[in-house]
DNA sequence: TTGATACATCAATTAAACTTGTTTAGTCAA
DNA sequence: TTGACTAAACAAGTTTAATTGATGTATCAA
C-alpha cells in the first residue's frame, strides 16, 4: 500500500476513532451486535446523540447496520479495521527497531 | 489490553491521524527525519500552519523532535503507532473471520 | 552587536464538529 | 386504522479545531 496516495477513508476512519464516546460504542460492539436502545441504555446518552455518532462510525465503514423489525442492530465492520491496522503497521517497516535512540533521551 | 478503560492517548492519537495534512507529514517522515523547513517546502504550506500540526502530532506522541543548532528535526515516534495498531488488532480477536457475512451483501 | 534564519506562540477569524430538542418516517400490536 | 415505539433527519446553538498574520525567542554568521 502506498502511503503517498492517502484514501479519504483512512482519514475519516481515524476521525471516527477519535471520539471517546465512539470508542465506547465500538467497545460494546466488540463481542456482539446491539440495537440502538441497548447502546443508549448502556452508555446513558440520548438517542439523538447516539444516532449522530453511529452515523459517523457507519460512514467511516467501521460499523454496519441491520434492521430487524423496528430495531436497528449495529455491529463491527471488520475490514476497515484491518485496513487501518495495516496502515499503521507500514510505519514499522521503515523505522528502526523500537526504541530508536535510547542513548540521549 | 482492556478496551473498557480507554486511554486519552488513544483518542488523541487517532485524532492526530484524522487530518490529511498530518498524514502527509507522517508519510514524509516514514523513512527519515526532516526539519521544519524541509517539510514546509515539500508540502507547500506556511510555517505557522505546519508548526500547529507538528505540535498536534507530537502531543499525541506520534512524533519526536530533536534540535540541532537552529534546526528542529522531527521523526516518527514508533511506540505509539504500535499501541494504536494493537488497539485496532483487538477487534479482530472477538469478531468472526473476515468477511463476516458474505451471503447477502 | 547587528541582521538573517528557523521555529514557536499568540490573538483573531473562520471552519468543523458536537449537542440538544424537535420533527419525520417506519414498524408493530391492539 | 390508531397509538406507542424506534430510529433517522433536521435545525438551531455551542464547543472545539484549524487557518492566518504578526510577534517573540533562539541560533548563528558577519
Amino acid at each position: 500500500m502506498s502511503l503517498a496516495t492517502i484514501s479519504p477513508l483512512i482519514a475519516s476512519g481515524f476521525h471516527a476513532l477519535s471520539e471517546p464516546l465512539r470508542l465506547q460504542i465500538l467497545d460494546l460492539l466488540r463481542s456482539k451486535e446491539l440495537c440502538v436502545c441497548d447502546l443508549c441504555e448502556a452508555l446513558g446518552v440520548s438517542q439523538s446523540k447516539l444516532s449522530f455518532h453511529l452515523k459517523v462510525l457507519k460512514e467511516a465503514r467501521l460499523l454496519r447496520s441491520r434492521q430487524e423489525g423496528r430495531w436497528m442492530y449495529y455491529s463491527i465492520d471488520l475490514p476497515q479495521f484491518v485496513i487501518l491496522e495495516q496502515y499503521l503497521g507500514e510505519f514499522r517497516r521503515f523505522s528502526p527497531i523500537v526504541p530508536a535512540r535510547s542513548c540521549d533521551d
